[in-house]
RNA sequence: CUAGUAAUAGCACAAUUUGGCAGUGCGCUACAUUUGGGAUGUAGAGGUUGAGGGUUCAAAUCCCUCUUACUAGACCA
């Protein structure tokens, strides 16, 4: 893609947000765009991101066996009457309404009245049982303060997933294994989110955990402990025997390390019982012949949120502390490279175009600079502005048949040869498809 | 919903205190010179000052109402 069809905005960064200055830069870039309070437009790269985010959840949820569908996010009223929850999300005026002369209808804020409404034609005997659906798309709650950019709006994306099962038995292997998912996704996001035991009270569900990342930026406080690197709820203090609870249950001998950190909850994965089951007249015929609720539990995960999350976190720094760019993670960055020809140099830039051409001929993800007027060195820090792990520079250097290249994370800088270039990005790229834990191969 | 702050060109702001021609920088368009770490000059386009009302010879400026946004609380992925 050439950069000038991207809308990037190309500018000098100034009072950058001291709390999310990532995403404050990716506004005053216009790679994202506010549209209201908590309702954003998603340039192309972020949005690619958040495609490529997306697909390592759908993948990993597959291998765990669970079915990917997609509930309607128009939904009439009638189902939200029928599970009680109508006259609660009015009152706290949390739900987009549509009321018309023929029907009402809401935002989905959450999906269990629809899967259930889904699943209970179709899930009738014990021989459908356990199954698990998930779906990834946005969701609507009338926030009645948006925050954080991303972090909290009125419209985000959310993977929402609900297992089905015949009795507590099959509730906890799903639970289980959804949260083996989890730590899967976001171990191959590159974020040290963890599940931490939360309070469930009033839900009356059984047990549910919250997966949190900690980050300065966060909104909730947990529990942390430096030495292990584990998380726990905040209220586990309150437990008069939480010393001898963290030894038996963690090995954790010394509690001095334990310090209260920020978290944001990227993820929540929660038992529901037969709570809206019962409610929606959710069941099946057991192999006694006699009708049964079904066992659910829901599980979701923030996609806007570790969006957001991801991109601040790939945060650069000066020497001197100062923000200089960002730098995606290289498996899940939709562009790997910046190229940056030598435009002035008519044999330079067609060396460069040739590249950029067998570049995307090869599936490999590439930006080539085609802007003129533009100095090379604020080509380079756009390229820090989009996030491509990589930089490469086609200008004085190809005299001698190499090619500068940039490590946009670290700084470090490698020549390649002119005939080796195309052949090390699609390598890299394809290791990248087949989701090898990547080293990269410019160091 | 409560409290505080604000709203002026695509963006960032000035002019409001003391009412009197709608300004600056960035960005955008054209031309020229530039081009290895965010260049320079010249010319140009771009405005119902958030909306509505009031005071006044005269309102971006003073007064009232509304709306929206930001920050702090309850909700939440």
């Amino acid at each position: 893609m050439k950069v000038s069809q991207i809308g990037l905005i190309s500018r000098k960064l100034s009072n950058l947000d001291e709390q999310f200055p990532v995403q404050d830069m990716l506004i005053q870039t216009g790679q994202i765009d506010q549209f209201a309070s908590g309702i954003y437009a998603y340039g192309h790269v972020p949005y690619l991101l958040k495609r490529n985010i997306e697909r390592i959840i759908i993948d990993t949820l597959t291998k765990y066996r669970c079915s990917e569908i997609s509930l309607p996010v128009l939904q009439p009223e009638s189902i939200w009457i029928e599970s009680g929850r109508l006259d609660k999300y009015v009152s706290d005026d949390a739900m987009f309404r549509a009321l018309t002369n023929r029907g009402n209808y809401c935002l989905a804020p959450t999906a269990e009245e629809a899967v259930v409404s889904f699943a209970r034609s179709r899930l009738t005997s014990y021989k459908h049982l356990p199954v698990t659906y998930f779906q990834i798309g946005q969701k609507f709650r009338n926030e009645i303060r948006s925050r954080g950019f991303l972090l909290r709006g009125k419209s985000f994306d959310m993977m929402d997933a609900y297992s089905f099962g015949r009795n507590q038995e099959d509730l906890n292997n799903e639970y289980e294994s959804i949260k083996m998912a989890y730590i899967e996704i976001f171990e191959n996001l590159g974020l040290n989110a963890q599940p931490v035991g939360a309070d469930n009270g009033g839900f009356g569900g059984s047990k549910s955990e919250e997966f949190m990342l900690v980050s300065d930026i966060g909104e909730d406080n947990i529990l942390f402990d430096e030495v292990s690197g584990k998380a726990f709820n905040s209220e586990l203090l309150e437990r008069e025997d939480y010393k001898e609870y963290l030894k038996d249950t963690y090995g954790i001998e010394n509690t001095d390390s334990l310090i209260t950190r920020k978290a944001v909850e990227l993820g929540h994965i929660f038992q529901l019982g037969d709570k809206y089951a019962k409610s929606m007249n959710g069941t099946f015929t057991d192999e006694e012949g006699n009708q049964q609720n079904y066992v659910m539990g829901c599980y979701g995960i923030g996609v806007s949120r570790t969006l957001a999350m991801i991109y601040e976190n790939s945060i650069i720094k000066t020497s001197d502390g100062k923000f200089d760019g960002i730098s995606l993670p290289v498996n899940i960055a939709p562009y790997l490279l910046y190229i940056i020809p030598k435009s002035d140099d008519k044999e330079k830039l067609e060396q460069s175009l040739n590249i950029y051409n067998e570049l995307i001929n090869n599936n490999v993800g590439v930006l080539f600079d085609d802007r003129e007027d533009m100095s090379i060195g604020a080509k380079i820090k756009d390229s820090k502005v989009v996030g491509t792990p990589y930089v490469a520079v086609f200008g004085k250097s190809l005299e001698r048949g190499v090619i500068e290249v940039e490590n946009n994370s670290n700084g470090n800088k490698v020549e390649i040869k002119l005939e080796d270039f195309v052949k090390y990005f699609t390598e890299l790229q394809s290791k990248k498809k087949d989701k090898v834990k990547l080293e990269s191969l410019i160091k």
